[in-house]
DNA sequence: AATGAATGAGAGTTCATTCAT
DNA sequence: AATGAATGAACTCTCATTCAT
C-alpha cells in the first residue's frame, strides 16, 4: 500500500521540464524546520500519543527513518518544538516588560497589543503554549523546560513592573504575585480553553480583542490607587 | 443518554454501538463505581494514554474481562469518569449563582468560598478539570460533554449575574461575555497551570486563597461603576 | 522435543470428529515448554538474533502478543532455556562424580556412559550447550546463568574426584585444576564444534562412542601413577 | 535501477553471490584492511549483529557509503576478515606438523610453545576462534570457510604426525582421528570457553602454560606404547 | 573515490479488545 | 458475573543498503 504511493509519487516529476533529471532535491537544512512544523500541526489535531511518527513522516515529505535522522526520538520533536517556539518570545515579552517606565496597565496595554499582532502573523505563537498545556502533565521534560524558559522569565518581569508601579503610586499596593497571575490569569485561560471548548467560535478574531479590552478596563479601575470614595472591603 | 450514543459512535469504530443493544447487564451499581475509582486515579496519576485497562483492573481488583462488562471500551471509562465528577458541582455552582441577590461581587466571593472548601475535601476537585483540559483535543467526547455539563450551566449563570449586577448599579457596564472570563480567567487558569508548572509550591494551601482574595480586590474595584475622578480610557 | 513433537502429532482439525465445536484447546500450562521448545530449535538453526520472535510463536502455534504472556522479553527466552536444561543435568553430573569412590577413570567411564545415554535420549541435551556457547558471548546473563549453574556445581566435583584419586595413589599427582580441564575439554570441543563445523558426519552416532573410548585410554595411562620405566619429561 | 530491485528483491541470500561478478572495484588495498581492522575490533567487543555498518565505517574514518565500495555487504566484511586471519596461520601450523620427525610428543610441545607465543604478541590471535564458532551457526559462509581454511590443512596434518608416530612406534596405535581430537580438544575448549566464562582470572597469562604443560605431561605418559605393567582395560 | 541524505523493510513490544469457559 | 488466554493491529525505533552528487 505504502509502496504502491511511493512508485506513484517516483512519476510526480512529470509537471516538472525533463530538461534536469534532478527530482527538486530540497536542502536538508529546512529538514528539522519542516520536520517540526508538521508534528506542531499533528500534535494539537490528535494529541501527541496519538500522533505517529509514521504520520509526521509523512507530512514531512520523508520516510519514517529519515525522521529518526534529525530527531532522536518521538519525545525529543516534542521538545523541540517548545524549545524552537518558546524561548524567543518569552525573552521578547520580559524585556519589553522589564524596559517600561510609568504606568504599568499601559506596560501591560502595549504588551497585550504587541502579543495579538503576533498571534496574527504567526500561527504557531498561539499553537505552542496550548501544546505545552495539553502535553507537560504527561511530559516531565515539556514542563520543566517550559518553567525554566517561560515561566521564570516572564513572570518576575510582570512582578518586577507590578512592583516598580506600585511603588510609584501608579497603581495600588497588592499582593504582586498573585497580582501578576490576575493580570495573565483570563489571557491563558482564554489560550488554553477556547479552542479545545470551542468557545463562542462566531466572533473570530475580534474576540480575543474584545478579552483585552474588557481586562485592560477592569484592571485600570481594579489596581488604580484608592480613592476617598472606595468602600469595598479587601479579603477579611 | 441518546446524544452520548450519538457521539459515541463517531468514536473510531462502533465500540458504543453496543452499548444500547446489550442485553441488560447490570450497569451502575457498586461494581462501575469503583472501577471509576481506580480509574481516576490513575489518569491523574499517569495521564489516560499511559493507564492500561490491565492496571485498572487490578485496581478494582477485576480481571480484565470484568471491566469489559460495565464499560464498552477505554475511553467510555473517561467519559463516564467526566460525566459523574462534574455535572452535580457544575449544577451547584450555577445554581448557586442564579439565587443570588444583590452585588454580584458578594455572590463570587461565596461561590470562591464554597469552592475552596469543596477543593480542600475533595483532591479530586481540582484534578478533574486537569485531566479533562489533557484528554479533551484528543477526545471530541469529553470536550462535547464538558461543553455541555459544566461551560453550558456555569457560563449563562455567571452573565446573568453579572447582567442583573449591571442592571441594577452595583457594577459598571461592560461586555458581559468578555467580563465573566474575566472574573474566572485566573481561577482557571491557576487550576490547570499550577500544579503541572509547579508553581510556587512553597505556600500551599493558602496560595488559592491568597489568589482569590486578590483576584476578588482588583474586581470590587475594577468593576464598581465609574465615579466622577475615573480618567483612564476604556478601549481605543 | 519429544512432547512438541507429540504435540505437533495433533491433527489439528482434520481428522478430529466434528461432533464437538471445542477447537482441540491445548492446556495453558504447556504453554512455555512448547515456547522453549520451538526457540530452542530456532536458535540453534539460526542463532538467537536472526531469529524472530514471530517465528517462535509460529512454531508455537501461538500469536506473536501471547508469547508475552510467557516470556517477558525475547532474550528471557533464551535464559529460561538455559535454566530449564541445565540445572537437574549439571546438579545429576556432580552428584555422581561426588559419590565414587575409588579410581577416578572408572568415575570418569561411567560418567560418560551416562552421559551418552542421555544424549541419545534426548536431543536437547547436546544442544543447549551448543546454544550457550553460541550465544554467552554476546549474552552476560547466559554466560553467568552458565558459570553459576554448571561450572561452579560441575568442575569443582570433578577437581574433587582427581584430587582424591591423586590422594588415594589412583592417578598421578598433577594441576588437579588443569587435569580437569584436559579431561573433559576434548568432549567440550566436540560438543561444540563438531555439529558446527560438519566434522565427519558419516560415522554418526558411533563417533562421540569412539571418542570417550580414545579419550579414556589416553587418560588411563596418562593419569596413571608413574612407573620406574617412564622416562617421560614433565614440563621442563 | 531494474538490477537494484532484483537485488533487493532476493537478499538475505545472494549476498555473496554478487561479489565475484562485480566489476573490479580496486578490492584489495589500503582501505579495506583498515575496514577490516576496525571491523575486527568491533565484531569481538560487541558481535557481528551488534556491530553496524555505520561504527566500522567511523571506526576507518570514512563515511558509510564507502565501506560499500571495498565490501558488497555486511556478512562479506566478516568472510573477509575471517579470510585473512586464519588462512595463514593455519598453514604455518599444518607444515610444523607435517616436517616434524621423531617423537610426536615433540612436536606438539613446540607447536603449542609457537602458538602460545603467538597468542601472546596478536590479541586477535585467540579472538578470531571465538568469533568464528560464535557466527558459523548463523553464517553458512564462515563455517565452510573456516572448514576449509583450518580444519581441511590441520587436522590431516596432526593426523599424519601421529600415523606417524605410531608407525615408528614412537605411541601407542589408537584410533587416529579421536586421538587427534583428544590431542587438541582441551586447548580449543579453553580458547572458546576460558574467557567467556571468565573462568579463572587470577592466574592470567600463566594459564594457557600449565594447561599445556599437563596436556603434554598426560599425553606423554599416555600415548607412550604399551609397557608389560599396564593392565587397564581399552574399549569394552 | 567518496559522501551522507534517504529509504524501507522489519524488529521487538504493548495493549485494547474478544470469547470460550 | 467473571475469568484469563489469546489475538492482532499498531507503535517506536533500527539499520543495511542505495544513489545523486
Amino acid at each position: 500500500m505504502e509502496h504502491a504511493t511511493a512508485d506513484n509519487s517516483k512519476h510526480r516529476a512529470d509537471s516538472k521540464a525533463k530538461t534536469t533529471s534532478k527530482p527538486p532535491r530540497r536542502r536538508p537544512e529546512a529538514r528539522p524546520d519542516e520536520i517540526l512544523d508538521t508534528a506542531l500541526d499533528l500534535f494539537l489535531a490528535q494529541g501527541f500519543h496519538r500522533t505517529t511518527v509514521e504520520q509526521i513522516a509523512r507530512g514531512a515529505k520523508l520516510s519514517k527513518g529519515a525522521v529518526y535522522l534529525y530527531f532522536a526520538s518521538k519525545p525529543d520533536i516534542l521538545l523541540a518544538l517548545v524549545r524552537r517556539a518558546v524561548g524567543a518570545m518569552a525573552e521578547r515579552a520580559a524585556s519589553h516588560l522589564r524596559q517600561h517606565q510609568g504606568d504599568p496597565c499601559l506596560a501591560l496595554r502595549e504588551l497585550f497589543h504587541v502579543l495579538t499582532k503576533l498571534a496574527q502573523q504567526d500561527q504557531s505563537f498561539a499553537k505552542v503554549p496550548r501544546l505545552i498545556i495539553h502535553e507537560a502533565p504527561s511530559s516531565p521534560e515539556v514542563a520543566q523546560l517550559y518553567r525554566d524558559e517561560v515561566i521564570a522569565k516572564v513572570l518576575p518581569a510582570l512582578m518586577d513592573l507590578l512592583e516598580r508601579g506600585m511603588h510609584a503610586g501608579h497603581i495600588r499596593r497588592l499582593d504582586v504575585d498573585m497580582t501578576a497571575r490576575c493580570v495573565i490569569g483570563p489571557l491563558m485561560a482564554h489560550l488554553l480553553l477556547s479552542e479545545v471548548f470551542d468557545l463562542r467560535p462566531q466572533s473570530g478574531e475580534l474576540e480575543l480583542q474584545r478579552l483585552i479590552d474588557t481586562q485592560l478596563t477592569i484592571l485600570s479601575a481594579g489596581l488604580a490607587p484608592r480613592q476617598e470614595g472606595d468602600h469595598v472591603s479587601g479579603p477579611h
